[in-house]
DNA sequence: TTTTCTCTGTGCGTTCGCGTACATACGTGC
DNA sequence: GCACGTATGTACGCGAACGCACAGAGAAAA
């Protein structure tokens, strides 16, 4: 049956690979539960797996200071975390942080450096994808220099809804603050703010999205950029 | 004679392809002199030439809510405008901008796409450049977030001498300003303490860095990071 | 139930950079 | 030598976010 040969967890750019490219790679890949705020990578470091996201969600920091950090890409089913850099060099300019719990496959990085010789489709939709995360980059960049934060954190909100397919989700403030690299106490007056308006609802951890349309409008026009780029109608 | 062979422009991307590979490589690219202000390509547009720097000097900027720019990438000799983006999608995220002039090799992008496929070394070399410039990229937004202007004015200026090799170099403060993300008269505020100091002089557009030891010391952490790669000792 | 921990709300003075406006050069061309 | 354009200097009020400090409130553990 076609559906026992699916995959565990079902990434985009695995999904994109020719059927043979797909059955020859999937053996090596190891299903794994990833846990919110397992480090992945820390930035400086060398890469040692290369995770392809299901249904977690992955953010990429740039570590300033020694302290600072803050969020630069996100990764969800659409991409992948590791590749992009150190393919050749080893070491990841970023820490790769576990945003939301979920499945992901993944593969030792050597092992993959061989496999990725083997498919050009595969090399393919990677550089693509690392194209997407460098756009991505770049606006995020400009967004956290001009945008203010209560627009920033509407964006970042929609796009974890974005990318998790669900209106409700656990976020806390303090962890709002490092991925926005803003204080907890600025994530709490805008969140406050967005709250008064209806446009969402929190406590403790859970947020609820009440208002998409609203949210939307109160978010930056990065929001149009940044949009789950596997799930545009 | 070996020096009749040599390149036209020093790019140090072609200076470390294999022999054979340059050769075949060298007739296809058409020398070019950048000037300054130039636009190579626009953010969202398709990119027509790929370019190979010699001692020219090129800004990578993310445009944003159509006017407001900042740059994220600045790639000299030791780079490349181009193809890390829009080797497959064509259209590159950022606008390259001319910030000094200077000599260039440039070739189509459809040639280069073809030439591309008959050189790994080549290949390997545009994956490192690409992995160091998403490098640069995100500790660009870290730094535009969280360091002061004067900091990372000192911290591009520096930048701009490395890759030129001069302590010399033109820029206006206006100029900086679009290139820092602040007002002009951020710039010429930055600039006026620096001056005080004795680190730098300007006058209409012309800067001179006086006392290179001291203006490291007032450029933030980042500019370890940025150093020119190719120069390192 | 009480304690404890985590998460969220609020206040206050400060700093940085913004937007705007205008003043003073320096240089080039007429 | 004068006019004009470009580059730089200075001022002032404003707002966003900062650092710090502490207060409530919900959840989990004792």
């Amino acid at each position: 049956m076609a559906a026992a040969e699916r995959a565990p967890v079902d990434n985009r750019i695995l999904a994109a690979l020719p059927r043979t490219d797909y059955q020859r790679l999937l053996p090596k890949f190891e299903p794994v539960r990833l846990a919110f705020g397992e480090v992945l990578h820390e930035a400086g470091d060398d890469v040692r797996h290369v995770y392809f996201p299901g249904d977690s969600l992955v953010s990429l920091l740039t570590v300033i200071d020694r302290r600072l950090a803050l969020e630069v890409g996100l990764v969800g089913r659409e991409g992948e975390v590791g590749t992009s850099f150190s393919l050749s060099t080893g070491a990841s300019p970023v820490r790769a942080l576990v945003q939301a719990p979920g499945t992901a496959m993944r593969m030792e990085a050597a092992l993959f450096r061989k496999e990725l010789r083997l498919s050009t489709a595969l090399q393919r939709e990677l550089r693509l994808y690392s194209q997407e995360l460098m756009a991505q980059f770049a606006q995020t960049a400009a967004c956290n220099r001009f945008h203010v934060v209560a627009a920033r954190l509407a964006r970042r909100l929609l796009m974890t809804r974005d990318r998790l397919g669900s209106d409700q989700f656990r976020l806390t403030h303090e962890f709002l603050g490092h991925v926005l690299g803003v204080r907890r106490v600025g994530v709490t007056k805008a969140a406050h703010a967005l709250k008064k308006r209806r446009l969402i609802d929190y406590s403790r951890g859970n947020i609820a999205i009440l208002n998409g349309r609203g949210l939307e409008a109160a978010a930056c026009s990065c929001y149009e950029i940044f949009r789950d780029p596997g799930a545009k109608p």
